[in-house]
DNA sequence: TTATTTTACATGCATACACATATTAATTGA
DNA sequence: TCAATTAATATGTGTATGCATGTAAAATAA
């Protein structure tokens, strides 16, 4: 890479794009959950939990790749509107999250406003460039996080 | 089910993933700015505003990509830290906001935190894959974007 | 010119997200 | 066993961000 090459990329802030990006796609998502009483990170959160039935706050954490008291701060509108319930764990400073019955119809009732999301913004990318861009994300999402914990 | 698993099956949703890569991503610059006053998103709406000297609310609404309100929001905590000063314009509905002197010494002094946090991310991910991914993230925006004043 | 509409911003409210730190329970070392 | 350490979660505080809506000024229609 020349000299050149590497100031206009230095001139460019990565996280500044990233941003950027998160905020027009997430608009995009948002507005096809807006009749639905969840948004793309609720009904992110809410899948998380319903794939493996019941998950830890710290769980979350890690697979949301997003602070632990984020997670916490996150959950409590959950709770408060009963989509979800947490009990403590055998070890006792955890608490194990669950879906309620709420939630889980909840969950059913915005899936096809996230089909929809998803769909709008597969046609506006296209397929090839998500793909694309997904495996970069994904490859830029393991290389920077946050792992004291790498095995998990 | 392991937590790679779980984490992968809701990387199909596209936003998720971004969002995901950019708190990630934002962690990371984060770190490297914390000694100096400033936040990643701080930093770039002072660019933003040094670049041009001077700019209108709306305008800094439409470069960003964010909705209006989220500026005079962030805006906030800049002219409180007397970062930036703020006048009516000649249509006295605009506000044009400027670096104060403050400001500038602030940018300058953040910068190399800037570079830091830049190189480290180039060296994790690499050049070439950057160069991709920005593209494919400037390309989502673009397509993605409110634009009912595409012409600004 | 005056009423209507549009534009530019600000405010109320709610969620998104993280750091520092406190709390409690589990684990480890002496 | 018991003190010290570590792990899991919660709370205080502050910024990030957007929607609904309100206000004032500019532009436009009648």
């Amino acid at each position: 890479m020349t000299e050149t090459t590497r100031a206009d990329l230095l001139a460019q802030c990565a996280c500044f794009d990233l941003r950027r990006a998160t905020r027009a796609v997430s608009r995009l998502y948002d507005d096809r959950f807006r009749t639905c009483g969840l948004n793309i990170t609720q009904y992110s959160m809410l899948r998380m939990i319903e794939f493996g039935q019941q998950i830890s706050v710290s769980s979350l954490s890690r697979n949301m790749v997003m602070d632990q008291t984020s997670i916490t701060r996150a959950l409590a509108p959950l709770q408060r509107d009963r989509l979800i319930r947490s009990r403590a764990g055998s070890d006792k400073r955890t608490r194990i999250v669950s879906l309620t019955k709420k939630g889980a119809k909840l969950i059913a009732k915005a899936k096809p406003h996230w089909d929809e999301a998803q769909k709008t913004f597969l046609n506006l990318i296209g397929d090839q460039r998500w793909t694309v861009m997904r495996d970069l994300l994904r490859d830029t999402t393991r290389a920077v996080r946050h792992r004291p914990d790498a095995a998990s």
